[in-house]
DNA sequence: GGATGTGAATGTCTTCACAGCT
DNA sequence: AGCTGTGAAGACATTCACATCC
C-alpha cells in the first residue's frame, strides 16, 4: 500500500498555480461536504473548478495519494488533506492596518473567519478613526503596531493603505517579525525574500479586462 | 526603421501574466511621468515591477518597438502605447452588483475613475439599499439591471453579491450583452467562452500565504 | 469497470546572450 | 558605450495516455 506523503513534504517545489487550484478545490469541497456528498471525482473537481481532471490528480499527487482507483476522493478525506497541505489546521493570526472603507469591508468579510484567520487587531494613523469599536475590537493607533504585532504574535498582515504609506507600513511589520502580507495597496512593494506576499490589484484586473474586449482579438 | 506595429495587433496570442506586467509597468510609467522623468530603462521598470529587464522587452516587444538603443523608453511616449494596448484610450462604463459593504468600498476607489472605468449604476436586492444615494448615482433595484445594462451600454460588471447569488446576476449580465466580469464573489462562475471573466478571491491570496508561511517549505 | 497516479510528450513562459541601433 | 529587440535555450507547467489498483 502506497503511503500519502507528510502534508508538509511536498515531491519537489510546488507552484503558485498548483497552490490556488488546491485553495479553489477545498472550497468545492466545503460545498460537497456540506451537501453531504461522501464522494468525489478529480473530473467533478476539474468541471467545477475550471480545470482539468489530469491536472487535479497532478496537483495533489504532488503531495500524496489521497484517491481510491474506481471510485475517486472521500471527500471529507481530501478536505482534511487539502487543509493540511495549506496549513489551515490551525488558527492563523491577522491584523489590517489601515481603517478605511476597504479595511472595513475586509473586516466584516466573514469567509476569514470561516477559514481559520483571525483579525486580531486593526490599526490606523488617522486620530478620527482610532478608538473606533470594530466588532469586539478597538481600531488602535498606528503607533502601537510594532509592539502590538510581536505581543499579539500577528502571523499575517493584511495591507489597506494608501498606496504612499505601504512600504512604510510593511517595513515595519516586517521589522516586527511578520512573515505573510496581504497587500491591497496599489504599489508594488519590497521584502526580503523570506517574507510571502500577494497582491490584490483590482486595477490589474480591470485593465486585463479592458484588454481582452477591446478590439476583436482572437482569444 | 523598424515601425511599431498597430497596438491592437499584437504578435501572437499574449499571456495573462504579460497583460498583468504591462497593467504594472503603467502604473510605474505613470508615477515617473508625474515626477518629470522623461526616460526610463527596462532594467528600471524590472526592477520597480519585480521581474527582469529581458521580461519587460519581451513584454514590450510582442506589440512593438517603443524603445531607442542605448537611451531606453521615453516615459511619455511608452504611457501612451501601453495605455493604447491595453484600451485605455477610452472611457469604460461599468456596473456594480452588489452595494454591501464590498461593493461601497469599491465605489469609493478612486484608482477606477482615474484610469478610466467610471461606475454608471449600482445595483442592489435589498429594499433597504435600494434608492440610497451614493454620489451622485442612486443605488437601483436589481429588477432593472437588465435594461439598464442595455441602455447604458455597460462594458464591465463588477459582481460583489454572495455566492450564491452570483451564478444568476452573472447569467443576466451576460444575457444584457456585458463581455466582461470582475467577480468578487467567492464561487467560481460559468461564462461562455467570448466573455472575459477575472476572480479578486481573497480567500484564495490568504490560503495562499498560510501555505507559504506553514512548516519550513524551501521556496 | 472505472477512476486514480504518473512518466513521457507537449506546450508555454522566462531567461540568456548577443547582434544591431543610437 | 549603452540599452534595446529577439532568436535560441532552458525552465516550468499542462496534457496525454496508460498501467495500476479498488
Amino acid at each position: 500500500m502506497k503511503k500519502a506523503r507528510s502534508p508538509v513534504e511536498p515531491r519537489g517545489k510546488i507552484s503558485e498555480s498548483t497552490v490556488r487550484r488546491l485553495s479553489s478545490y477545498l472550497r468545492l469541497l466545503h460545498e460537497a461536504d456540506a451537501l453531504g456528498q461522501e464522494t468525489i471525482s478529480s473530473e467533478e473537481l476539474a468541471e467545477r473548478g475550471g480545470t482539468t481532471s489530469a491536472q487535479v490528480r497532478k496537483d495533489l499527487s504532488f503531495f500524496g495519494s489521497f484517491g481510491k482507483r474506481g471510485l475517486g476522493y472521500s471527500v471529507p478525506e481530501l478536505l482534511r488533506e487539502i487543509e493540511g497541505i495549506l496549513g489551515l489546521h490551525r488558527r492563523w493570526r491577522v491584523a489590517l492596518v489601515g481603517a478605511g472603507k476597504i479595511g472595513s469591508a475586509l473586516f466584516s468579510y466573514r469567509d476569514f473567519q470561516r477559514r481559520g484567520f483571525h483579525i486580531q487587531a486593526v490599526f490606523d494613523s488617522d486620530p478620527g478613526k482610532v478608538g473606533a469599536s470594530w466588532g469586539d475590537l478597538r481600531v488602535r493607533h498606528d503607533q502601537e503596531m510594532d509592539r502590538a504585532i510581536r505581543e499579539d504574535a500577528i502571523d499575517i498582515v493584511i495591507v489597506a493603505v494608501p498606496a504612499e504609506a505601504a512600504q512604510g507600513v510593511v517595513d515595519r511589520v516586517v521589522g516586527a517579525g511578520v512573515r505573510a502580507i496581504l497587500n491591497f495597496a496599489p504599489t508594488r512593494l519590497r521584502v526580503p525574500e523570506s517574507v510571502a506576499l500577494r497582491y490584490v490589484d483590482m486595477t490589474v484586473e480591470l485593465e486585463g479586462l479592458a484588454y481582452a474586449i477591446s478590439g476583436e482579438r482572437l482569444r
